[in-house]
Parts: structure tokens; sequence; C-alpha cells
DNA sequence: GGAACTCGCCAC
DNA sequence: AAACGTGGCGAGTTCC
């Protein structure tokens, strides 16, 4: 196990290593930037022309007339739950009614959808606005700091890039299309493959766990789905047969993670529900026209099963989640417990890279911390590497995000760049840590040459 | 007029 | 027992 000296000595190399990611920066495309944020001006005048006729803006007006901020949580929340006398679906962190995007979806209320198109527009603006403002030369320079966060992971401001869209088709292809390679040159995206699960393992043991990650046939999400969806004894693959890649991802979004970081069958179930079985707020469930598996409707299989109502479902999860902990990961939870325990006990706990947290922490926070901050040691403990044996090459590590590392790489160079990669992440770091006794992979995606980061295909 | 706070929302 | 973990940032708002 690491010492607190080798926990100094990796930020110490980290944050020398960071500076040379900063001071390569990144290009990006300032023409496409300033044309796209007119063009994003005109999109977001469209999405208030169509506000103007609706319901939400009448009423809105009548009490704010000249006042109206489109963006003004409070005022939006006067309109909806005073003066329309809308149902609050659900508070905000500070006791208010809520007027997220969740929340408005489920008003139901006419002119929600342009209003949640002008949010949209005016973030991904904010995106590219963000790149412009802080442009030198063609370049941006964000910040990487490893002192901020109490989990010892890193963060980046100024541009922060460990947040541009991703999941949002549009918003992605509009925000990442303003990051571009050096001339003649390419984006080469590396990241550790499920490494939070992965690091989990190495701290819990759990036999079961480290089966489904050593061996590539099993497969951890499509296994939780059978259960989620009562799908058991099919004798095919789930992942070949028609809806069965959309199940196991809402299995492994809806439930499986979301367990892992300590959340509970209440919210899965709901959330599973109304994000991928499309319950309508009748709470019908024959009335959901959501995903398919083997070309009828899921929520109709359930049905079939007994499941009619919301509330038979979170009883449904309920057991899933007794079943997930208490028979496939009970040794994962039984670390989890005395893992608490000790924290309780002496008020911290000591990371295996050697970084410690003291403080008055909650159960979730005692269990997550150790697995998110030791995951990102291994990218760092990579990032460091390959700063360093890539110098004088005509590639540069120009970012990371907690498990990727970004290079604006040289075409000559780019299947270099993904051996040296793998070698380190999947071979050299677990000499350097003994404890790591499950298989590290990554996985490579690249543009083309002068194409941007919206535009990745996967390397073989 | 600026500091501090809340809210909403993007990423992993 | 507790109930999804970590950030940064823009905008609005409140406080001094």
């Amino acid at each position: 196990m690491a010492s607190l000296l080798d926990a100094y000595q990796l930020v110490h190399d980290g944050v020398v290593a960071l500076s040379v990611v900063e001071r390569n920066g990144m290009r990006i495309d300032v023409e496409y930037c300033k044309g796209k944020i007119d063009w994003l001006d005109w999109k977001i005048a469209q999405a208030e022309r169509r506000l103007k006729a609706t319901q939400l803006y009448y009423a809105w007006d009548a009490r704010y007339g000249s006042k109206l901020k489109y963006s003004s949580a409070p005022q939006l929340r006067s309109v909806l739950y005073a003066d329309l006398h809308v149902k609050p679906f659900k508070q905000t962190e500070g006791g208010e009614e809520s007027a997220d995007e969740e929340s408005l979806r489920q008003t139901g209320v006419e002119g929600i959808d342009h209003l949640l198109k002008m949010r949209k527009y005016k973030k991904v603006q904010d995106f590219l606005r963000g790149f412009l403002r802080y442009e030198i030369d063609g370049r941006i320079h964000p910040s990487y700091m490893l002192h901020t966060v109490t989990t010892y992971r890193s963060s980046s401001s100024s541009p922060n890039m460990q947040n541009v869209p991703k999941r949002d088709a549009e918003a992605m292809e509009i925000c990442r299309r303003a990051i571009v390679p050096s001339l003649g040159c390419q984006i080469l995206e590396i990241d550790f493959s499920g490494i939070e699960v992965a690091i989990s393992a190495v701290y819990h043991k759990d036999p079961s766990m480290i089966r489904y990650l050593k061996d590539p046939t099993s497969d951890m999400h499509a296994d939780t789905a059978l259960d989620l969806f009562m799908l058991q004894g099919l004798n095919t693959k789930l992942k070949d047969m028609p809806g069965g890649p959309t199940l196991r991802q809402a299995s492994k979004n809806g439930f499986v993670f979301p367990q892992f970081y300590g959340d509970y069958y209440i919210t899965c179930a709901f959330n599973v529900a109304c994000n991928w079985l499309k319950l309508p707020q009748t709470r019908d469930w024959r009335a959901g026209d959501g995903i398919k598996f083997n070309g009828a409707p899921i929520a109709g299989h359930l049905v079939s099963r007994g499941i009619e109502a919301l509330s038979d479902y979170e009883e449904h999860v309920r057991k899933v989640e007794n079943n997930f902990w208490g028979r496939r990961f009970p040794v994962y939870k039984r670390w989890r417990d005395s893992w608490h325990r000790d924290y309780q006990r002496t008020g911290g706990f000591e990371m295996l890279t050697g970084f410690r947290c003291f403080g008055v922490f909650g159960r979730n926070q005692v269990t997550n911390y150790p697995v998110q901050g030791t995951a990102f040691h291994c990218l760092l403990w990579t990032l460091i590497q390959l700063v360093n044996r890539t110098r004088g090459w005509r590639s540069k590590v120009i970012g990371e995000i907690h498990d990727s590392v970004l290079f604006d790489a040289h075409p000559d160079e780019v299947a270099e760049l993904v051996a040296l990669t793998k070698q380190v992440a999947e071979v050299e770091l677990a000499k350097n840590w003994k404890w790591i006794i499950v298989p590290m992979r990554v996985e490579s995606s690249v543009s083309k040459i002068d194409g941007s980061w919206a535009s990745m295909r996967t390397v073989e």
C-alpha cells in the first residue's frame, strides 16, 4: 500500500505534467464559434417567438411584463406554482418548488418545450462563448487543478474542459466541433473502460465482481437487466436480441451505477419507469409506448407478469436490489458496511494511493470517495508517464477528463501513442501499484486529419 | 457595487 | 441508518 509521501509525489509529478498540458493548450476554430453563436442567437429568437404564442408566456407576461426574464427560476416558479396552480413535482435543495427540466415536463403546460429549447441553445452558446473568451492565438489553455476536490480528483476551469456536452447529440456536435487539432493532425482520446467498477473491486474484492471483470464473455449489466425486466430463462444472449442493448443500457444507467453510488430502489424504480419504460403520468403501464423487446413493449411484458402500477414495480425493484446486494455482490456489501464502520470509529480513511480523507462525511461519501479518487489516480499516473515519455514528439497531451486523456496527435504517431498508452495503462500501472488485481483496459478513438472532437471513430 | 448565495445543467 | 458521488459556470437574486 502507498504512503502519504507517495500520494504527495503523485500530486507533485501530476502538477508538473499538467502544467505541460496547460502550456500545450488546444486549438479551437474561432470562425466556426463566431458563426455558430450567431446561428444560435437566431434559434433562440425562433424558440422565443413560438413561446410568445403560448399560455405560459401569457401568464408570465401578465405578472412580470417588461421585467420578464426567461432565465429567472423564481419568476417561473411564481408563474407556474402560484398563477397557473401547477402541482409541484419536487423541491429544490433550498426547499423551493423546482423549475428544472424534469419538473417542467411534468407540468404539461403549453410552451414549456419552447422554453426548454431556449435554455438548451443558450447553454450551448455559453460553451462556445467560453472558448472564445479564453482564446489566444487560436488556442485555449484550460487550467487543471489537483488541490480543489475532496476526493483528490482533478478539476478544470477557464474554461472547464471536463463538462463539454457529449450525451445530447445536437449539443455535442455543436460544442465539440469547436475543438480541432493542429493543422494536419488528429484529436485522439484514450479512456479507461469501467475504471470505477474495477477500482471498487480492488477495495471490496468481491469474487463475483472480480469474475465479471476478468471474464470478457460475462456481462454484469445484461445479467441485472434480466432481473430488472423479468426476463430470466432466455436462451439467447440479451445483447443479441432486438431491444436487448437498450434494456442493458437501462439496467446499467438506471439501476447498477446508481446502486453503486448508494441510491436505493424507490428512485431507481421511478427513473427506470420514466426514462426507459416511458411510464406516463397516468401510471398505466399499458399506455406506455416505451422501449420494445422482441417487438413488444417491455411494459406490456411486465403487466403480463403482474406489474400493473408503479407501486408494483417499486416492490419488484426492491427484490432486485436485495438480490443484487444479498446474492450477487454480498462481499461488496459487507465491505461498504465495514469501511463505513471503520470511518465512524476513526473519523477518516486512507486510499490505496496513500491519500487521506478526514472530516464529516455521510455514508455514501465514505464509500464513494476512495473509488472515485483512486480511479482518477490511475489516470493521473498514466498521464504523467505519457507527458514525460512523449517529450519531443510532434503529438501533445492536451487534456484530461477524469478517466481519459486527450491528444493533439500527428498521424504518423497515432499508432505509437495508442500502443504506448496501452502499455502504460494496461501493463505498467499494475506493476507500479501491486494492489491492482483486476485487468485495466483502455479504449481509443480518433478524429480524421483536421477533423474536430465532434467526429470521433473507434481505433481497433 | 460587489460578495455570497441559489438554481439549473454540463461532464465523469 | 440512509437514500446518487464529485466538480465549474452563468444568471438571477439578496445582502451589506
